[in-house]
DNA sequence: CACATAGTGAAGTATCTACTTGACCATTGG
DNA sequence: CCAATGGTCAAGTAGATACTTCACTATGTG
């Protein structure tokens, strides 16, 4: 629960580059193996791994390794997080819009009472 | 409508650094000027500046100089960009575990049928 | 076995990021 | 006017990021 603060920081840096977007991408379709998701991309395979890396330590991605292959998988509720935050941000935002929305159509109709 | 990857860079990035995100949370409780938003953080003004340099350039917060100050607001439309995003992932996924579901307990169903 | 495939580890590097300091300019209030 | 306030500009820096290459270690396959 506490320092969900790092956790944010780490999944939004991890969501900022596009290669990794990709791969979580890819990855909503099913499992792949590393090389598999290296495939569309152009760099070298070692470059994935260290992107995969980041998306692991962040949670959004957890991987095993079966025989020689690693497969990799999404783990959504990493991505939930970040999600919530702007949600709520969103929601902090709307309410005082709503407030103001209030307060504007009271002063119209006290305008109307008091012309 | 094109190039929305790099505004989602842009936003992404933004997002992951815990001073920025806690001046869009002081925003949406209503506009501030950018001493205001540096009250609560350890860094000099500059550093400051130069963080609402970033929110303004990926969108997500729109400033206007008002005498000496600038005051600071934000515009929450960018950052839903970034929400909707993670939501369509979101989605993805669910739908697919939605099919694998389906998938389980039809063979559920035969299993019953052909035990 | 021999060879290909899949990945690992370490090291190097160019670029980016998040600051700092210090000099400077513009507005405002006494 | 003049001092304080609010911000701007430029330059520098430590550390992070996104790669690269190369040498190496499993693990499958003919």
């Amino acid at each position: 629960m506490l320092d969900q603060t790092i956790d944010l920081d780490r999944t939004f840096q991890a969501l900022a580059d596009r290669s990794r977007r990709s791969m979580v991408e890819r990855l909503t379709l099913g499992p792949a193996s590393v090389s598999e998701l290296a495939r569309p991309l152009a760099m070298s395979l070692a470059a994935v791994v260290q992107h995969v890396q980041v998306l692991e330590a962040c949670g959004v991605v957890r991987t095993e390794k079966v025989g020689r292959t690693r497969m990799c998988r999404i783990e959504p509720a990493a991505m939930t997080a970040a999600e919530q935050w702007i949600t709520d941000r969103r929601r902090g935002w709307e309410t005082r819009l709503d407030r103001l929305g209030d307060v504007l159509s009271e002063e119209a109709a006290n305008s109307k009472e008091h012309p």
